[in-house]
DNA sequence: CTCCGTGCAAACGATTTGCACTATG
DNA sequence: CATAGTGCAAATCGTTTGCACGGAG
């Protein structure tokens, strides 16, 4: 594991994405990001948001939608994805336990309803457990 | 809503895909599909699955991973992703009800966890109900 | 000074689309 | 026959990578 250095980017970066109140895919954090580095790129964006959910600063949030998403806040929580424009927000677990029954207003949001999803190894990966996996869905 | 023609493209999609007892991707479906078709184009295979899943005849699957993953099972279960390779299967409710409390196996599975989303509408997309969000994310 | 990090452009994987042709109903 | 569906190639979208240069420690 290698040193992080922080750098003028990085820290602008993270800064954006802990002001925000939901979760910006990486296109529209790099508009933002821009407004202050004016000569950053798309790449760069990329690869700290990358490097920073490796190092445990901020989280990969596994979501509908095909963009990547990020997640400062590391508490356990839930997410709401809207089907409409792809905005994602936290939803937080109290909450959830009393909308998962019928659909019902949170923050704002209309809820039409959750979806469930385990992850882990299947049989076939368990066997042969060599390469990859390591960073892959979780 | 235009009238959907059953070509021999369309038949053999959907009957490999009810065929398979998970959940294949495009490029894999195309691959068993060309065995029997082989002048089939994967731009086919695309575009059924969408017309087949707007028809209500598949249901389009939310889940990790950058492929779409399509369902012919109609009814209401759970899936399970393998964080290694990426395969998609199902899980049904009663299994996951148990298996939620902690991970154990299932269909040979061995399960790391389990993520909960919600989606509907957000505040924004209430208001300016127009346009898109019929086809999107559920 | 040492490398980690950057900007740029090109490459990439998955999916979509424009177009002229084919074939279903 | 009308027009939904096809095959092909090119386009698109989101993301990643190779490379030469730049700056943090």
């Amino acid at each position: 594991m290698k040193k992080l250095r922080m750098t003028h980017q990085r820290e602008i970066i993270l800064q954006e994405l802990k002001k925000s109140n939901y979760h910006p895919a990486a296109d529209e954090l790099y508009e933002r990001v821009k407004k202050k580095l004016p000569r950053i790129s798309l790449a760069t964006v990329y690869r700290n948001l990358e490097i920073l959910s490796e190092a445990g600063t901020i989280r990969k949030i596994e979501i509908s939608g095909r963009q990547k998403r990020f997640d400062w806040e590391l508490d356990q929580h839930n997410h709401i994805y809207c089907v409409q424009c792809h905005r994602v927000d936290n939803i937080d677990v109290k909450q959830s336990r009393k909308t998962s029954l019928q659909p019902e207003d949170h923050r704002g949001y209309k809820i039409a309803g959750c979806r469930v999803e385990f992850f882990g190894y299947c049989p076939e990966c368990q066997n042969k457990q060599q390469k990859k996996g390591e960073k892959n869905g979780l």
